[in-house]
DNA sequence: CCCGGAGCTTGACAGTTGTCAAGATAAAAA
DNA sequence: TTTTTATCTTGACAACTGTCAAGCTCCGGG
């Protein structure tokens, strides 16, 4: 008998994880479908019913996978960080001499810029909400640091390429790429040409002095 | 009769002006009020009535000097620049030395870090809002702009008592320093105690290899 | 003195919002 | 099969939103 019931607790507890991930899985289906409108109307604009309606969703789903529309926002933050703190990461790893790894980084960074924009703007609006909204900081903080280290390992590569060491602390590193970015990023997005050729120079100019 | 009509415009062209001022004035009053609450709730959560509520203002008045919630919002944004585009011209102009210099600097930068964190968390809002409302990046660039000479101002004097010349674009010298700002103002709202002395840090050592 | 209009208040409007509950449907269990 | 449970739809609710119009107050010019 005790036998039967560890087996049977032991099924009902595969059911359970099964159950878990199938309703996860979904979370995550939504989280996705939510940030297409998020980044086209930014977090002051969406509404849950909005995003249901440019979904595939009905606006009751999202009530019944998440608790509020925090819930929803923060499942979405998360999400979003595992897409993009391993971006240049390829990058790192194949490059074997700096000027390989100067033009694959600028490459892709220009490839982000252009295609990824709304993405990325919908990040920098959500790391400014998380200024007011305290519920967003812990999320908002560890992408940050997740992205300021995967800058440090590209400056760290770069430098030893070059037999150096970086001249600058990560955070400061981050910082003036992050910088040069989101500036970039405003450009672009207002039209103006020049914004991402402009950045590449500068980034180009820039790797060599600080690694 | 031309001298009394002359006159007369005249005279009806300055009671326009005065008239005109009064309004502008009246416009400053309510932006400043809008203001506090802005830097309170952030963009997303701000709506004129709370705006109102927390002013000395009904929100009809608000209707009846802007024409709607945008041009509330630009009027803030405009009237916003004009008080922190000169924030460390006086350091700039009274330092007479490299330790001076740097000192002054500090000391405003952390000052500003923990006073007025609000208003700079609404910057940092109403910048990213600029990546979604056209209607802000015009505002939004300009002050981008002002900030950046800001920053030059300092660097080059900084320079100049050192007889050097900065080693970076304005550009980056602003991404950089607004990124650390950026990033320690985050922190500093998240209640982390060693934001600011890290920020002080960071820059401490980062002006002598920049300059 | 009064009277016109600038400045302001108040209340209403239509539309939107987050939330939720009651019921439908489909899948799984018995 | 029947029953139960997970999943989803639909419609409703109250609160809130931007906007505006009707009317109030009060001051300056006539």
């Amino acid at each position: 008998m005790a036998r039967r019931a560890t087996g049977a607790v032991k099924r009902e507890a595969v059911v359970e994880v099964v159950r878990d991930d199938k309703f996860n899985a979904r979370r995550i289906e939504l989280a996705e479908a939510a940030l297409e409108t998020l980044g086209e109307l930014g977090f002051a604009r969406t509404s849950l019913r909005e995003i249901a309606q440019n979904s595939a969703f009905t606006h009751g789903v999202f009530h019944y996978y998440f608790s509020d529309k925090l819930d929803l926002i923060c499942c979405c933050v998360r999400h979003y960080k595992a897409k993009c703190v391993t971006r240049y990461d390829e990058v790192v790893a194949t490059a074997t001499s700096r000027d390989e790894l100067t033009e694959g980084f600028l490459a892709k960074l220009a490839a982000t810029l252009q295609s990824e924009a709304r993405m990325h703007r919908l990040w920098y609006d959500l790391r400014s909400q998380a200024m007011f909204e305290a519920a967003f900081r812990k999320d908002v903080l560890e992408i940050d640091k997740s992205l300021e280290a995967m800058i440090w390992r590209i400056a760290s590569r770069y430098a030893e390429l070059g037999n150096k060491r970086p001249a600058s602390s990560p955070a400061a590193l981050y910082a003036l790429f992050d910088g040069l970015f989101q500036s970039a990023l405003l450009k672009h997005l207002a039209d103006d040409r020049t914004a991402v050729p402009e950045l590449l120079d500068e980034v180009r100019r820039l790797l060599p002095t600080v690694c």
